[in-house]
DNA sequence: CCTACCGATCGGTAGG
DNA sequence: CCTACCGATCGGTAGG
């Protein structure tokens, strides 16, 4: 797969426009006729690219997991770089998670809808693509318990999964909650992502002490 | 509204089915057929109640808003309790917000979808139902900085609104999320809201100080 | 709250 | 990838 083909497939337009469909109304709320209109195909052209209106959704979601999964062995390997420290190699995991769903939220917002819509279906595929990654986070945090750069009392795992639920969900409503901020959209979205990873980093990280280096000011600022 | 009424109305029931369905599959995934074969009437019969589809997802929103509603002046009472510490005030105010969502799950999904579908109408809600309460958690936290209860470097009202995401949306989706977690569903369930309240208090207030007047492990700040 | 009915649209098929 | 078409269901109306 060419990341960069200049003459999309018309398979590739029609998973795009369904993702963007989806993410909007809803799989219930976006009808085939609709989809195909976007594309400027008929229906009739769109079931012989996918036999039913499940298996587009299938499609439309094995793309989006096939993405997730690519970014995998990097995040991995910013995780488990034994040099930097703690803080930093997880500062590195949240930017890269943040920046998958940021990227285009509309990603968010169709595993958010599929959550919400089959409950039982996501629970086999969050068991198989997400819980590795809490489990190599929670083992890490736990670890860190013992030279006091996390909050004793926290449940690492549950936490982990906390943290996935505050970017996700976070990045799918941003545009409607970020409405609730006194400040203009552009600005009021950039202090959602600031406070988020404040939030995410004061809930985990006992506070710094001073002396050794004075480093660190707060803040991933990119 | 005798609120113990033994004998509900035919509207009632209508209500109450429409936002189950709503909650599970979704307005464009729920038809009127269904919400009428689940109250036992014909589907002419909920378009004598609620003359269109729309019309029935504004009684709903309407009822569960003036549910919300009803809650809020005992909040308000107990978070501007002069008398109580601040961090039992903040915790009672978080209680009753979690406990409203967890006394039906549904409550919680119907206002996510709703922002998903149509995040333009429900901004206005938002400001209107949402925005005031913001501010007024915002201000007391803002004044909490002054005598060192509160991290100095949080944004207050960015802040309240990702707590309220964090309850709401977690609330919505976590027979899913629970499913993350290495414990049975009852466990998984009660482990998710510990470490959300501990999260929550984790990012906003500063560690206490275990002794009175011990004040020096921090530092100077900024 | 019912029976009876409407046009429009739904997901999907036949056949090329 | 198209034209042509299907039965089923959609939200909604007429009239009682």
């Amino acid at each position: 797969m060419p990341p960069n083909d200049p003459t999309p497939s018309v398979r590739d337009s029609l998973l795009d426009e369904a993702t963007r469909r989806f993410a909007a109304q809803g799989f219930g709320g976006t009808s085939l006729q609709v989809i195909a209109d976007g594309v400027g195909i008929r229906k009739a052209s769109l079931l012989y690219h996918f036999p039913s209106k499940d298996a587009l959704r299938d499609a439309v979601l094995e793309r989006l997991l096939a993405r997730w999964n690519a970014l995998l062995p990097g995040l991995l390997l910013a995780a488990s770089e034994g040099g930097a420290p703690r803080r930093d190699r997880f500062a590195r995991v949240m930017e890269a998670l943040t920046s998958f769903f940021l990227e285009d939220a509309d990603r968010a917002r169709v595993l958010l809808r599929e959550i919400l819509d089959r409950p039982d279906a996501f629970r086999a595929l969050l068991a198989r693509h997400v819980r590795p990654w809490i489990v190599i986070v929670a083992e890490q945090l736990e670890a860190a318990k013992a030279d006091g750069a996390v909050h004793e009392d926290a449940d690492p795992e549950a936490y982990a999964v906390q943290v996935l639920h505050l970017v996700v969900g976070g990045i799918a409503v941003m545009d409607a909650t970020s409405a609730l901020l006194d400040a203009p959209p552009e600005r009021a979205r950039a202090r959602f992502e600031v406070e988020l990873m404040r939030i995410v980093r004061a809930a985990i990280f006992r506070p710094q002490e001073r002396n050794t280096k004075k480093i660190r000011q707060a803040g991933v600022r990119r």
